[in-house]
DNA sequence: CTGAAAGCGCTTACAG
DNA sequence: CTGAAAGCGCTTACAG
């Protein structure tokens, strides 16, 4: 393997120091022009690139920031949404200059955990932490260490992190109003995420607060746990049931929502004509069911983007933003929930 | 932010000299186990964890390895796609102690592309570069340098390149084969992936292959470029195309696939009555639509993780490596090639 | 104004 | 056997 060129080579060739040509190549002022260029053409030719180690070691500044994902959500959350964010992320990190790290943990077993170690190796410069439980210590624990941190989703319990979400309360009352306002649905189920999420309790409480306001009287609340299969399960649940079926079912994710689709159409029940039903997330497959699933679109990408920007500005020290970033989501009206087929429309 | 805690301070607390410290943690004979007990109980109880940079430095060694996103791939190439790829690096990655870096070019205007940057810059050891186009010289000026690197796809062009695959010609003609000989389907149709990557020309070669050998005299090849639109504006195409209707479609992946299905079910053609329809890929999107989709099982997941422990093999000089590994892919038979619904079958 | 030392944090080869 | 220097590559603060 070719031995890489150092400052030194390059010093060297041209004649002078390695701090000199360090200097040229910032295009520090007090190197001459022609130093400059000569420095400069020099690191051309060899193919001189710095040495993130050398420069990271004396600037005390790994120029990279992490992607965090908690084991635990690796199955729970889809491939889909990491890489919506993933994608949010480089182009922020680009436009900085910034590599991406992610990282995964190893495995639950060792409670070494590896959002600590990434940031107390220096080896990012800041994390941005996804789906994490309500309940995870380390989030805690990072949020109080001081390090840059910001986390996606929403997370009231901890008053001192900087967090960019979207309001899943509202989001999941928009989907109930829908249903019951514009498709007169008064038989409602919610087929929950995971209840140890943020994002579980919060769609739950949007479907019951609407449920509520509408005063609707037969409503269901299944838990499920964000896969295929456990929305295949709670819809074969609901037609093992006796009394009157349900007309609407709202799954806290579109994953859910396939697994009821599918269930549903195995048995015969016309979608959307006997049961709507709706999903949450518009990740990818939602639009290429059949028919395709009414949901909210989650602005991953843009969360990803936006926190990494709110992570530079931590790293930065650019003190004056908001600790909280929320977004709007949009309804995409798709012919599950008996809107006209082939008539996607979006709300914002 | 609290300062990082470094090597000389845990030597500090138990009173040796850094070196010592570094030694004791290490686990070094020389160095006695009480000494031993002592600073790793002192870097515990402060926290210590190594500086990335200093150690990177020290030891010519990242600990990190790199996949690399050529830019034109983020579109061609889909998201679940490189996320796959991405679980199996952290896999290797994980169990080799390496964080895993995302490297997506900025954009293509700046020529100075991300592989080399990455690599000269020492960020991480090695590289993992997946679906580049034939074409792409920085791929070959990549393998020529001699930084490790493994390639995923097929290179037959770079005899040095190590590389991790499957094989596309084959798999193709499994498709067409299954559509001729279980299904009796014989005026077949080829929607190509992008022909500037070798898959899409392996794709195509497998599919005329097997036409040949069928002795198929009714057969049309269109160019899409992998996206779900051009697989919606090829069977458009086909739609309005005199002469007899082709009984089967073999997409070159799932995303046109998806969009074959929606355009043939919207122009009232029954799938796979009329026309049967194979697709590519299965990452995720054939097994949610209706009917399934009939397709090749790529194992990008599989990929990824042995892509990435070929690349420690060369980092760590382990030669008698074999330089191109193929993995066997599976047939995976759902209904929309005229199988049987709700029988999903798989057939390595 | 400019030359070159110091030091970021680490580990190993060397001197004693 | 053990103490501590040297040096990885870089950049800035300091000495001249």
């Amino acid at each position: 393997m070719a031995k890489s060129v150092t400052l030194k080579d390059v010093a060297a060739k041209v004649g002078v120091t390695s701090a000199a040509a360090s200097m040229a190549l910032s295009g520090h002022e007090r190197i001459s022009e022609r130093t400059r260029a000569a420095v400069k053409r020099a690191a051309d030719e060899l193919g001189y690139v710095p040495s993130s180690a050398g420069r990271a070691l004396r600037s005390q500044r790994a120029d990279a920031v992490a992607l965090i994902v908690p084991n635990s959500s690796a199955h729970v959350f889809g491939h889909l949404y990491f890489m919506h964010v993933l994608t949010g992320m480089s182009t922020a990190a680009n436009a900085h200059d910034a590599q991406v790290i992610v990282s995964t943990n190893a495995d639950t077993s060792s409670g070494d955990v590896a959002y600590e170690r990434v940031m107390r190796s220096r080896t990012a410069d800041g994390a941005i932490v996804t789906s994490a439980a309500v309940d995870d210590d380390h989030v805690q624990a990072l949020v109080a260490s001081g390090l840059p941190a910001v986390l996606i989703g929403n997370y009231p319990h901890l008053a001192d992190a900087v967090t960019v979400g979207i309001d899943d309360v509202r989001a999941t009352e928009r989907l109930v109003d829908h249903l019951v306002e514009v498709h007169g649905r008064r038989r409602l189920v919610h087929v929950t995420g995971t209840l140890d999420h943020r994002t579980g309790l919060d769609r739950r409480r949007g479907f019951l607060a609407a449920a509520e306001r509408h005063g609707l009287t037969d409503v269901t609340v299944i838990e499920g746990d964000l896969s295929e299969a456990s929305g295949a399960a709670a819809t074969e649940q609901l037609l093992q049931a006796s009394g009157a079926r349900p007309d609407g079912v709202v799954f806290a994710n579109d994953d859910m929502a396939v697994g009821g689709l599918h269930t549903l159409r195995r048995a015969g029940v016309d979608v959307p004509g006997d049961v709507a039903v709706v999903g949450f997330d518009d990740f990818g497959l939602a639009r290429v069911t059949t028919p395709g699933i009414t949901t909210i679109r989650v602005p991953a990408e843009e969360m990803g983007r936006i926190a990494t920007e709110r992570l530079f500005d931590l790293v930065d020290h650019r003190g004056g933003q908001p600790a909280r970033t929320e977004l709007p989501v949009e309804l995409v009206v798709r012919a599950s929930c008996g809107c006209e087929p082939d008539a996607e429309r979006v709300r914002t």
